[in-house]
DNA sequence: GATCCAAAGGTTGCATACAATTCCGACGTC
DNA sequence: GACGTCGGAATTGTATGCAACCTTTGGATC
C-alpha cells in the first residue's frame, strides 16, 4: 500500500527494485502490521538471515525506516523498532489533519471526471464491505479513498508526506476494533466527504476531511491512555 | 517518539554520529547550497573517494537523500542530484503553507515566554540586518524565527516534516536577490507575525504565515518560469 | 551484600572484494 | 549511411572480513 517510489513519480521499473528497497518494504510491513513489536531489538544478523540477504542492504533499509520515523537506529547500540506512544500518535494526527485540510481545499479544483467516478466507487465498495461488517474490506476501501484523493490533489509532495505519517498511524490500526456507533458515524462522515467532493466545496470538504481523521483517532487515543504507555 | 536525529540541530554526541549520517549532512549542504548541481551524476567511487569515506556509508547516505528528495537513485545507473523545477517549488510551498497555517494556530497556546522572548529577539537581529542590507544575516534571523516558532508548537512530527520541506526550497534561495520592495514588505509581515504571536491570535497569524511564505516564493517561481526549465 | 573493574563475547561500523548490470563503441549487415 | 548487435569497460549491487564499540559476566574489593 505504499510508496512506488521514492519521492514521486510513477510505479515504473518495480521489477527493478534493489534488494534494500524490497527489504524495507518487506520490514515496513512487518512493523505497520506489528509482526515487529514495538521497541523490539532488530539484530542485523538474525533479520538478514530471516530475509535470506546480507547486512549490507538491510542496514539500509534500516537507514530508511529510520528517516520515515519507524525505526529507532542507536550509534553503535543497533535497531530497535520505534515504540508506540500516544504522544507520538497524537503529533502525527495533527500534522495529518492540517495535510488534509489542504488537500480537500485543493482537489476539488483538480480533480478529473474519471477520478471522482472511482472514487464513488469505491465509496460503494466500502459501502458494500460497512453492510458486511467486514472490517478488512472496510479498511482496505477507506485507506483507498483517502489516497485516491491525495492523488488528485497532483501534488507528488503532498501525497509522498501523506503516505510516510499514514505508515505511522497504521500501526494503532490494529488496536481499532471500530466500536459499532463510530462506524456508523464514520461512513456518514464519508457520505458528506463525497458529497461535498461532488459539490466541489473544497472548504466543506477540508473541514469534514480534518474532522473525520479526528475521529477516527480519539477512540485511539483514548485506549492508549487507559492502557499501554510505551 | 521520532527521530532526534533528523538533521535536527541538537547536535548532541557528535562525535557519535556515524559517517553515514555525517555523510548526508555534507552531501546535502552541497546540494542545498549548489554546490553540487541540479542533475549532477554522483558516482560512487569518486564521491566517496572525494568526502574520504568508502562507498558503503555513502551509499547510505545516498538513501537518505532520496528519501528526502534530493537525490535521484536510479537501480544500477547511479545516484543524481534532484533537478529543480518550477513545479516542485510550487507543490512544495503548498505543502509548507499548510504547515505553516498549522504552526500558527498550534503556537500562540504552547509557546512558553521564554521562547516568545528569544523569537523577540531574533526579530531584532533581523531588523538589524535588514537595517544594514546585510542579506546573509537577514535569511539566517528569519530562517531562527521560523524554525523558533515550529519548535515552539512542540510537534516534533511537524518540525522534522518541515524541515525536510525546507531544505527543498532552500535550494532555490539563492537565486532569490531579494528585489528592494519586496524585502520591505516581508520586513512588514515579520512584524505582524509577532504582533499576531504576542497576541496569541492563532488564526491571524496562521494567515500571516501562509502569506508570508506564498509572497517570498513568488518571484522564485516568475523566475524560474522565465528562465530555465528542467 | 553491594559496587566497581576487567576481560570475553557479541554486535555494529566501515572497508574491501566479488558479482551483476548498464553504458559505449566497434563492427557487421541491410 | 543507418540501424542493430555484440563485446569490453565502467559502475552499481551485494556479500564478506576486520576493527571498534558496547554489553555482560565474573570476580575482587570495600
Amino acid at each position: 500500500m505504499r510508496m512506488e517510489s521514492g519521492r514521486g513519480e510513477t510505479a515504473t521499473a518495480t521489477s527493478r527494485r534493489s534488494l534494500s528497497e524490497r527489504a524495507a518494504d518487506h520490514l515496513r510491513e512487518l512493523i505497520v502490521e506489528g509482526e515487529l513489536a514495538p521497541g523490539e531489538r532488530l539484530g542485523e544478523t538474525a533479520l538478514a538471515t530471516r530475509l535470506g540477504i546480507s547486512r549490507t542492504p538491510l542496514r539500509e533499509a534500516f537507514r530508511l525506516l529510520a528517516r520515515e520515523g519507524l525505526v529507532l537506529l542507536e550509534p553503535h547500540r543497533g535497531a530497535r523498532v520505534a515504540p508506540l506512544s500516544l504522544e507520538e500518535l497524537e503529533r502525527t494526527v495533527e500534522v495529518m489533519a492540517a495535510l488534509e485540510r489542504l488537500a480537500g481545499r485543493l482537489v476539488v479544483s483538480r480533480i478529473e471526471e474519471e477520478e471522482l467516478r472511482e472514487i464513488e466507487a469505491l465509496h460503494y465498495d466500502m459501502l458494500s464491505a460497512y453492510a458486511r461488517r467486514d472490517l478488512h474490506r472496510y479498511f482496505r476501501a477507506n485507506q483507498a479513498i483517502h489516497f485516491a484523493i491525495m492523488r488528485a490533489c497532483r501534488n507528488p509532495v503532498l501525497l509522498d508526506t501523506y503516505e510516510g505519517l499514514n505508515a505511522h498511524i497504521r500501526r494503532y490500526r490494529y488496536m481499532a476494533n471500530l466500536a459499532p456507533e463510530r462506524w456508523r458515524e464514520a461512513v456518514a462522515e464519508h457520505e458528506e466527504i463525497l458529497r461535498h467532493l461532488k459539490a466541489r466545496d473544497g472548504e466543506a470538504l477540508a473541514a469534514t476531511l480534518a474532522r473525520h481523521l479526528e475521529h477516527k483517532v480519539q477512540p485511539l487515543a483514548r485506549r492508549l491512555r487507559d492502557g499501554e504507555g510505551t
